[in-house]
DNA sequence: GTACCCATGTAAAGAGTTACATGATTTC
DNA sequence: GAAATCATGTAACTCTTTACATGGGTAC
């Protein structure tokens, strides 16, 4: 079992899901390819942690339901310490070397992470106003977690906003002085 | 020539280092082990774009240096497209099904994060401190991409802070209605 | 009818992690 | 002189990414 499989599961214990739609739920905070989800699947379907059933309306989909061992083994792996988040972020990489860059190359390497969080930013105050706009206290209670996640996220993303903007300044100083 | 491989040279270009040390600077935005930066050190070498000296003092220790092919291959790096950023966050997955976690649970998980965070604010705050002592103007300036960096991680790290008190008393209030 | 998204799968190649292994230097 | 930290390296294993492959459903 990896960490990919615990990860899962767990988003099991909120509702049946395909492949497919776990993948765009997953992105929130794990990066995944389907390749590697639809194996991961196939594995725990073989050791029993979730069943299959087939979708009436779509031929092709599979959707996945844990099963009482499954949610028993997500029980277990939730006590557990939990290993530090891992990040990977070449365009860092790159403002390592921004001073050396001539002012324009490194205003346009800046502008473009701007723009890109600025969009993010948009995405998600969509997706948690989404959320505020739940009545029922059950299927509220049910998204909390994943609300919680989409509020972080765009904390998050706000805060590249306001780095790239805070940063493009310095070096705009750097520039005039 | 992977990603790994290009960070290494970009961190090259302000300074050399040995293999250790770019490991020291490099988890600030790129999780790496030492296997893999001293096989990529090795590549590098071969390939003619770091050269090689032994430190004076330590014996063991290996200093990197970018050569002028190596600079070229950088340039040309820097101005092709950013990948995205890859995040992997096993606690969100936690949070993920957070609803179903007695309170207690939940506060346990969200306090870890929140104390974890806090002191990584207050490292991050201690290094940056340390830039702002700089006074020479051109090692200020050497340092600049660094800062910048350093910076970004400590925007993060109090927005992780902020996120984990919001989201204590978001489920504090779920508990109490 | 065609373009786009939904939906799943396998195989090969590439990258990252863990375990094994060693030894020097510094600090107390 | 013992412990912690500095310092490097290889091998096996695991995980991730990319490429190949296929086909259904929906909107225009």
């Amino acid at each position: 079992m990896n960490t990919l499989s615990y990860i899962l599961l767990c988003m099991l214990v909120r509702k049946p899901c395909s492949g497919y739609e776990l993948k765009q739920y997953l992105t929130l905070f794990w990066e995944s390819h389907h390749s590697q989800i639809y194996t991961a699947l196939g594995k725990l379907h073989e050791q029993g942690y979730v069943t299959v059933e087939n979708d009436a309306t779509h031929k092709q989909k599979k959707i996945y339901h844990l099963t009482e061992t499954g949610k028993a083994i997500v029980a277990e792996w939730l006590v557990e310490e939990n290993k530090a988040p891992s990040q990977r972020d070449e365009f860092l990489a790159k403002v390592y070397v921004i001073a050396l860059m001539d002012h324009q190359q490194a205003t346009e390497l800046l502008q473009d992470r701007l723009q890109h969080y600025r969009k993010m930013v948009k995405k998600y105050e969509q997706k948690t106003e989404e959320y505020d706009a739940i009545t029922d206290t059950i299927e509220k209670e049910r998204n909390l977690g994943r609300y919680l996640i989409l509020e972080r996220r765009l904390i998050m993303c706000t805060a590249e906003v306001e780095w790239c903007v805070w940063a493009q300044s310095t070096i705009d100083q750097l520039n005039t002085n």
